[in-house]
DNA sequence: GAGCCGGGGTGACAATTGTCACAGACTTAC
DNA sequence: GTAAGTCTGTGACAATTGTCACCCCGGCTC
């Protein structure tokens, strides 16, 4: 663990530069870091956390399941944001209503459910970012309600790819029409005859196994 | 103001028992009481807070609201639980991405924008209820997401208007089509053939002005 | 009573989306 | 090379939902 040390404090000092001066040692001091490969499953719906979760590096996707295992994209994690169930879930001992895959290789610090009170009780910018953290995750959250309830599915799709173009810093997208269809509940036909308009109306360009992202 | 306090002691002795003594006795010591009427706004849109608020009695409906303005249902707030949004709204000075309103008259206790900073670092039992309670409306939300996403408008209805009984108390439901129509950001026609099924399949029976829900 | 209005029922039709079927293009394995 | 598998395009059709038109009913006012 003493070797991990190091490492921890460099993606504090980077990625949560608002932590106070003891807060940042006392997370050197109790967390680890656990490493994912790109395309690893995070967590599961159901499962029990052990750990309060910050993003050290790489990127997560989050999704909401179906009764039938459909797999909904809800929104990303990143570096210097924290999973916010997280940090309910491990402080209440109750399970992820969500599933987490990383998108690329990963790494998170992993703080342990019996300091967190410690943290909480002890250190303003802990309590701080937690909150800020939940109210981010709740607008997300409500950002995508807007979408799923007030907008068509080309709309959705539009938003859905400059989102991930966004996240990437990437305009060209390797995503394949059927797992866009996953991440919205929909089916691959509509997303082709959609991307295709959108290719009509040169807001993209369709490739073989990548799409590029025309932000005129 | 000290009139309101004997009445404040009995709200939180009532719906909020799991407050620790000290943390009872301070906010007697800095909240007000005020009042909402039947159908009264509590909070728009945009609006900043000046106050956490927690539900000492009635019922609220919290909306979500669309570019155009329609006003779709999320959740209720019941006596006992905290308007989530206001407590970070609050400690952060930002501004509701939610719309409120009185479904009965309703009493909430409001705690001032500086007391919260020494009531989550001195209570536990505070910032616990804080924690609890975002995770619910979190919940909720996710919940609310789950049935737009994956559920069609019959099943919509089915749980809208358990909901709606469970949540008043009273299997007779006075409410119009029109409302239900515009809760569920659907229109009247489409919510009236629903009905109708539901009718016929003995869920419901149908009447003027209300709408009497068999829960066999 | 006549007239108005809000609540509700219903048929016809349009738009969106989901589903099925199938074809062509490219990749990879052999 | 062939064969199999993956990715994409597309036409036909069905189901759901939204929209329009128009109806009736009950209660209200005048």
């Amino acid at each position: 663990m003493s070797t991990d040390s190091p490492k921890i404090h460099q993606y504090i000092e980077t990625h949560f530069p608002f932590f106070e001066a003891g807060l940042k040692e006392k997370i050197e001091e109790v967390a680890i870091l656990k490493h994912f490969r790109a395309g690893e499953l995070i967590m599961r719906q159901g499962q029990y956390f052990k750990h309060t979760v910050l993003i050290a590096a790489g990127l997560i996707k989050l999704y909401r399941e179906g009764d039938d295992g459909e797999e909904v994209f809800i929104y990303h994690l990143n570096p210097g944001q924290a999973c916010a169930l997280s940090i309910i879930c491990a402080a209440k001992q109750e399970t992820s209503q969500v599933l987490g895959k990383a998108v690329e290789d990963t790494v998170a610090i992993l703080i342990p459910v019996p300091a967190i009170d410690e943290l909480m009780k002890n250190y303003k910018s802990w309590y701080y970012f937690v909150l800020e953290n939940y109210r981010d995750r709740f607008d997300e959250l409500l950002l995508m309600l807007d979408h799923v309830i007030f907008k068509s599915m080309d709309q959705r799709l539009e938003f859905y790819l400059e989102n991930q173009v966004k996240q990437k810093g990437n305009n060209q997208l390797s995503i394949t029409h059927q797992e866009i269809a996953q991440d919205l509940n929909s089916s691959r036909e509509v997303i082709s005859r959609l991307l295709k308009k959108m290719e009509i109306d040169k807001k993209v360009n369709l490739n073989r196994n990548y799409i590029e992202w025309l932000n005129c």
